[in-house]
DNA sequence: TTGCTTACTGCACGAGCGTTCAGTTATGCT
DNA sequence: AGCATAACTGAACGCTCGTGCAGTAAGCAA
């Protein structure tokens, strides 16, 4: 029979999986131990099993609710594509930055534990990565498309964007020098000059 | 008494330091056996610690020795001050691109695999690391300084590229639709354009 | 041939791994 | 109060881990 929300199992389930992002951020998938998750959680290892047929299944179950959380928060707000495109790529950018400071573990863990899926579940993810890709990848086409941003080659500043963009979960401190906002503000001028918009950033004196 | 150079002893610290190097860019550190590594080679585990005094230093001494070639490449073909700072960009991205792009096992694990170095290894690989970022930071901070980069956040625009130009080594394989000499082309504008430098990359119809 | 050194094997050690499961306790319904 | 079920323990399974070490085979100088 189905429990009612807010039992005792369910949030331990959530404790689980919680103690588990933290602990794989820090250590790596394959350097932590279901009894070390156990510990944190505060529990006996083969309670864990309640929550998970298996240590691989705890990652994947990581990594594909984050990839399907990023699409469909990124749906919540996407602008339509009659918008133009670096009203667009703003957006995208904003989200994007904010996206990746407010998980910066689960965002670490799904580009750093790619190679411990099992293949089918790594197809699986790469799948859902890629779709995001082609978010901004369709992004930067019409802006070409359309004469608003100049690129020598989609797919490769597609790929550079990205790198670019994600970046930010390596080197970002709560506490810096600069908030949240700030940092997506600079990213987003930065993306803009990367497509090649025509968009002067700042007043230059010549 | 010390052995003669291409002795079959130094050929085996040779193939067990490569055999490491492939095996833990493909599985990672953590999930890669010293066992693992000893059948790669044509040995029993036993006889690793002839080479390496344990698993740590195999790891510490590969992004060690990575890190310090880095640099030393670079100093061997780092322009002087002197020259302009669009040039100097020129250089560095032309020699990060092509460089990630033959050693990309290196590369992925120099900085995948930071978080499985012991504390003080970490310190001592970070060190490394910063050096090689200021590099880059040096050249912005000239170029801004000169007038002929605009940027709004010189420290943002540093991390940003870094991550940008390392970031080629994810996607990059032999055999794709452009060679590396094309990608490193493609890096330097897309390196410029980020910079805020004054250099339209195409005739663009207005 | 003898003797020294290098390169390596093969086995062992204790520890920890992921996972299973019979048994125990807690919880909430009737 | 009684009972079903959920939540969890604690011990065990077979296995692999990093590492140490006595012993051995091969190469070479004298």
């Amino acid at each position: 029979m189905a429990r009612k929300s807010g039992s005792s199992g369910e949030k331990t389930a959530i404790a689980v999986r919680e103690a588990a992002i933290r602990l794989i951020a820090q250590h790596g998938f394959a350097a932590v131990s279901m009894r070390q998750i156990a510990r944190e959680v505060g529990v006996q290892a083969g309670a864990l099993y309640l929550y998970t047929p298996d240590k691989q299944s705890l990652l994947f179950d990581i990594l594909k609710s984050h990839m399907e959380d990023l699409l469909s928060s990124w749906q919540d707000e996407a602008p339509g594509s009659d918008m133009a495109p670096e009203a667009r790529l703003e957006r995208f950018v904003r989200f994007h930055i904010r996206y990746h400071i407010s998980r910066q573990d689960r965002v670490f863990i799904s580009y750093m534990e790619l190679r411990n899926l099992s293949p089918d579940n790594f197809v699986e993810i790469e799948r859902l990565r890629r779709l995001y890709e082609d978010v901004l990848g369709e992004i930067l086409s019409d802006g070409a498309a359309k004469g608003v941003f100049v690129m020598e080659d989609i797919r490769v500043t597609t790929m550079a964007m990205i790198a670019m963009l994600t970046g930010v979960s390596t080197w970002f401190r709560e506490g810096g020098r600069l908030g949240p906002d700030d940092i997506a503000a600079h990213y987003i001028s930065m993306s803009l000059r990367l497509a090649g918009a025509h968009v002067p950033m700042l007043a230059v004196a010549e």
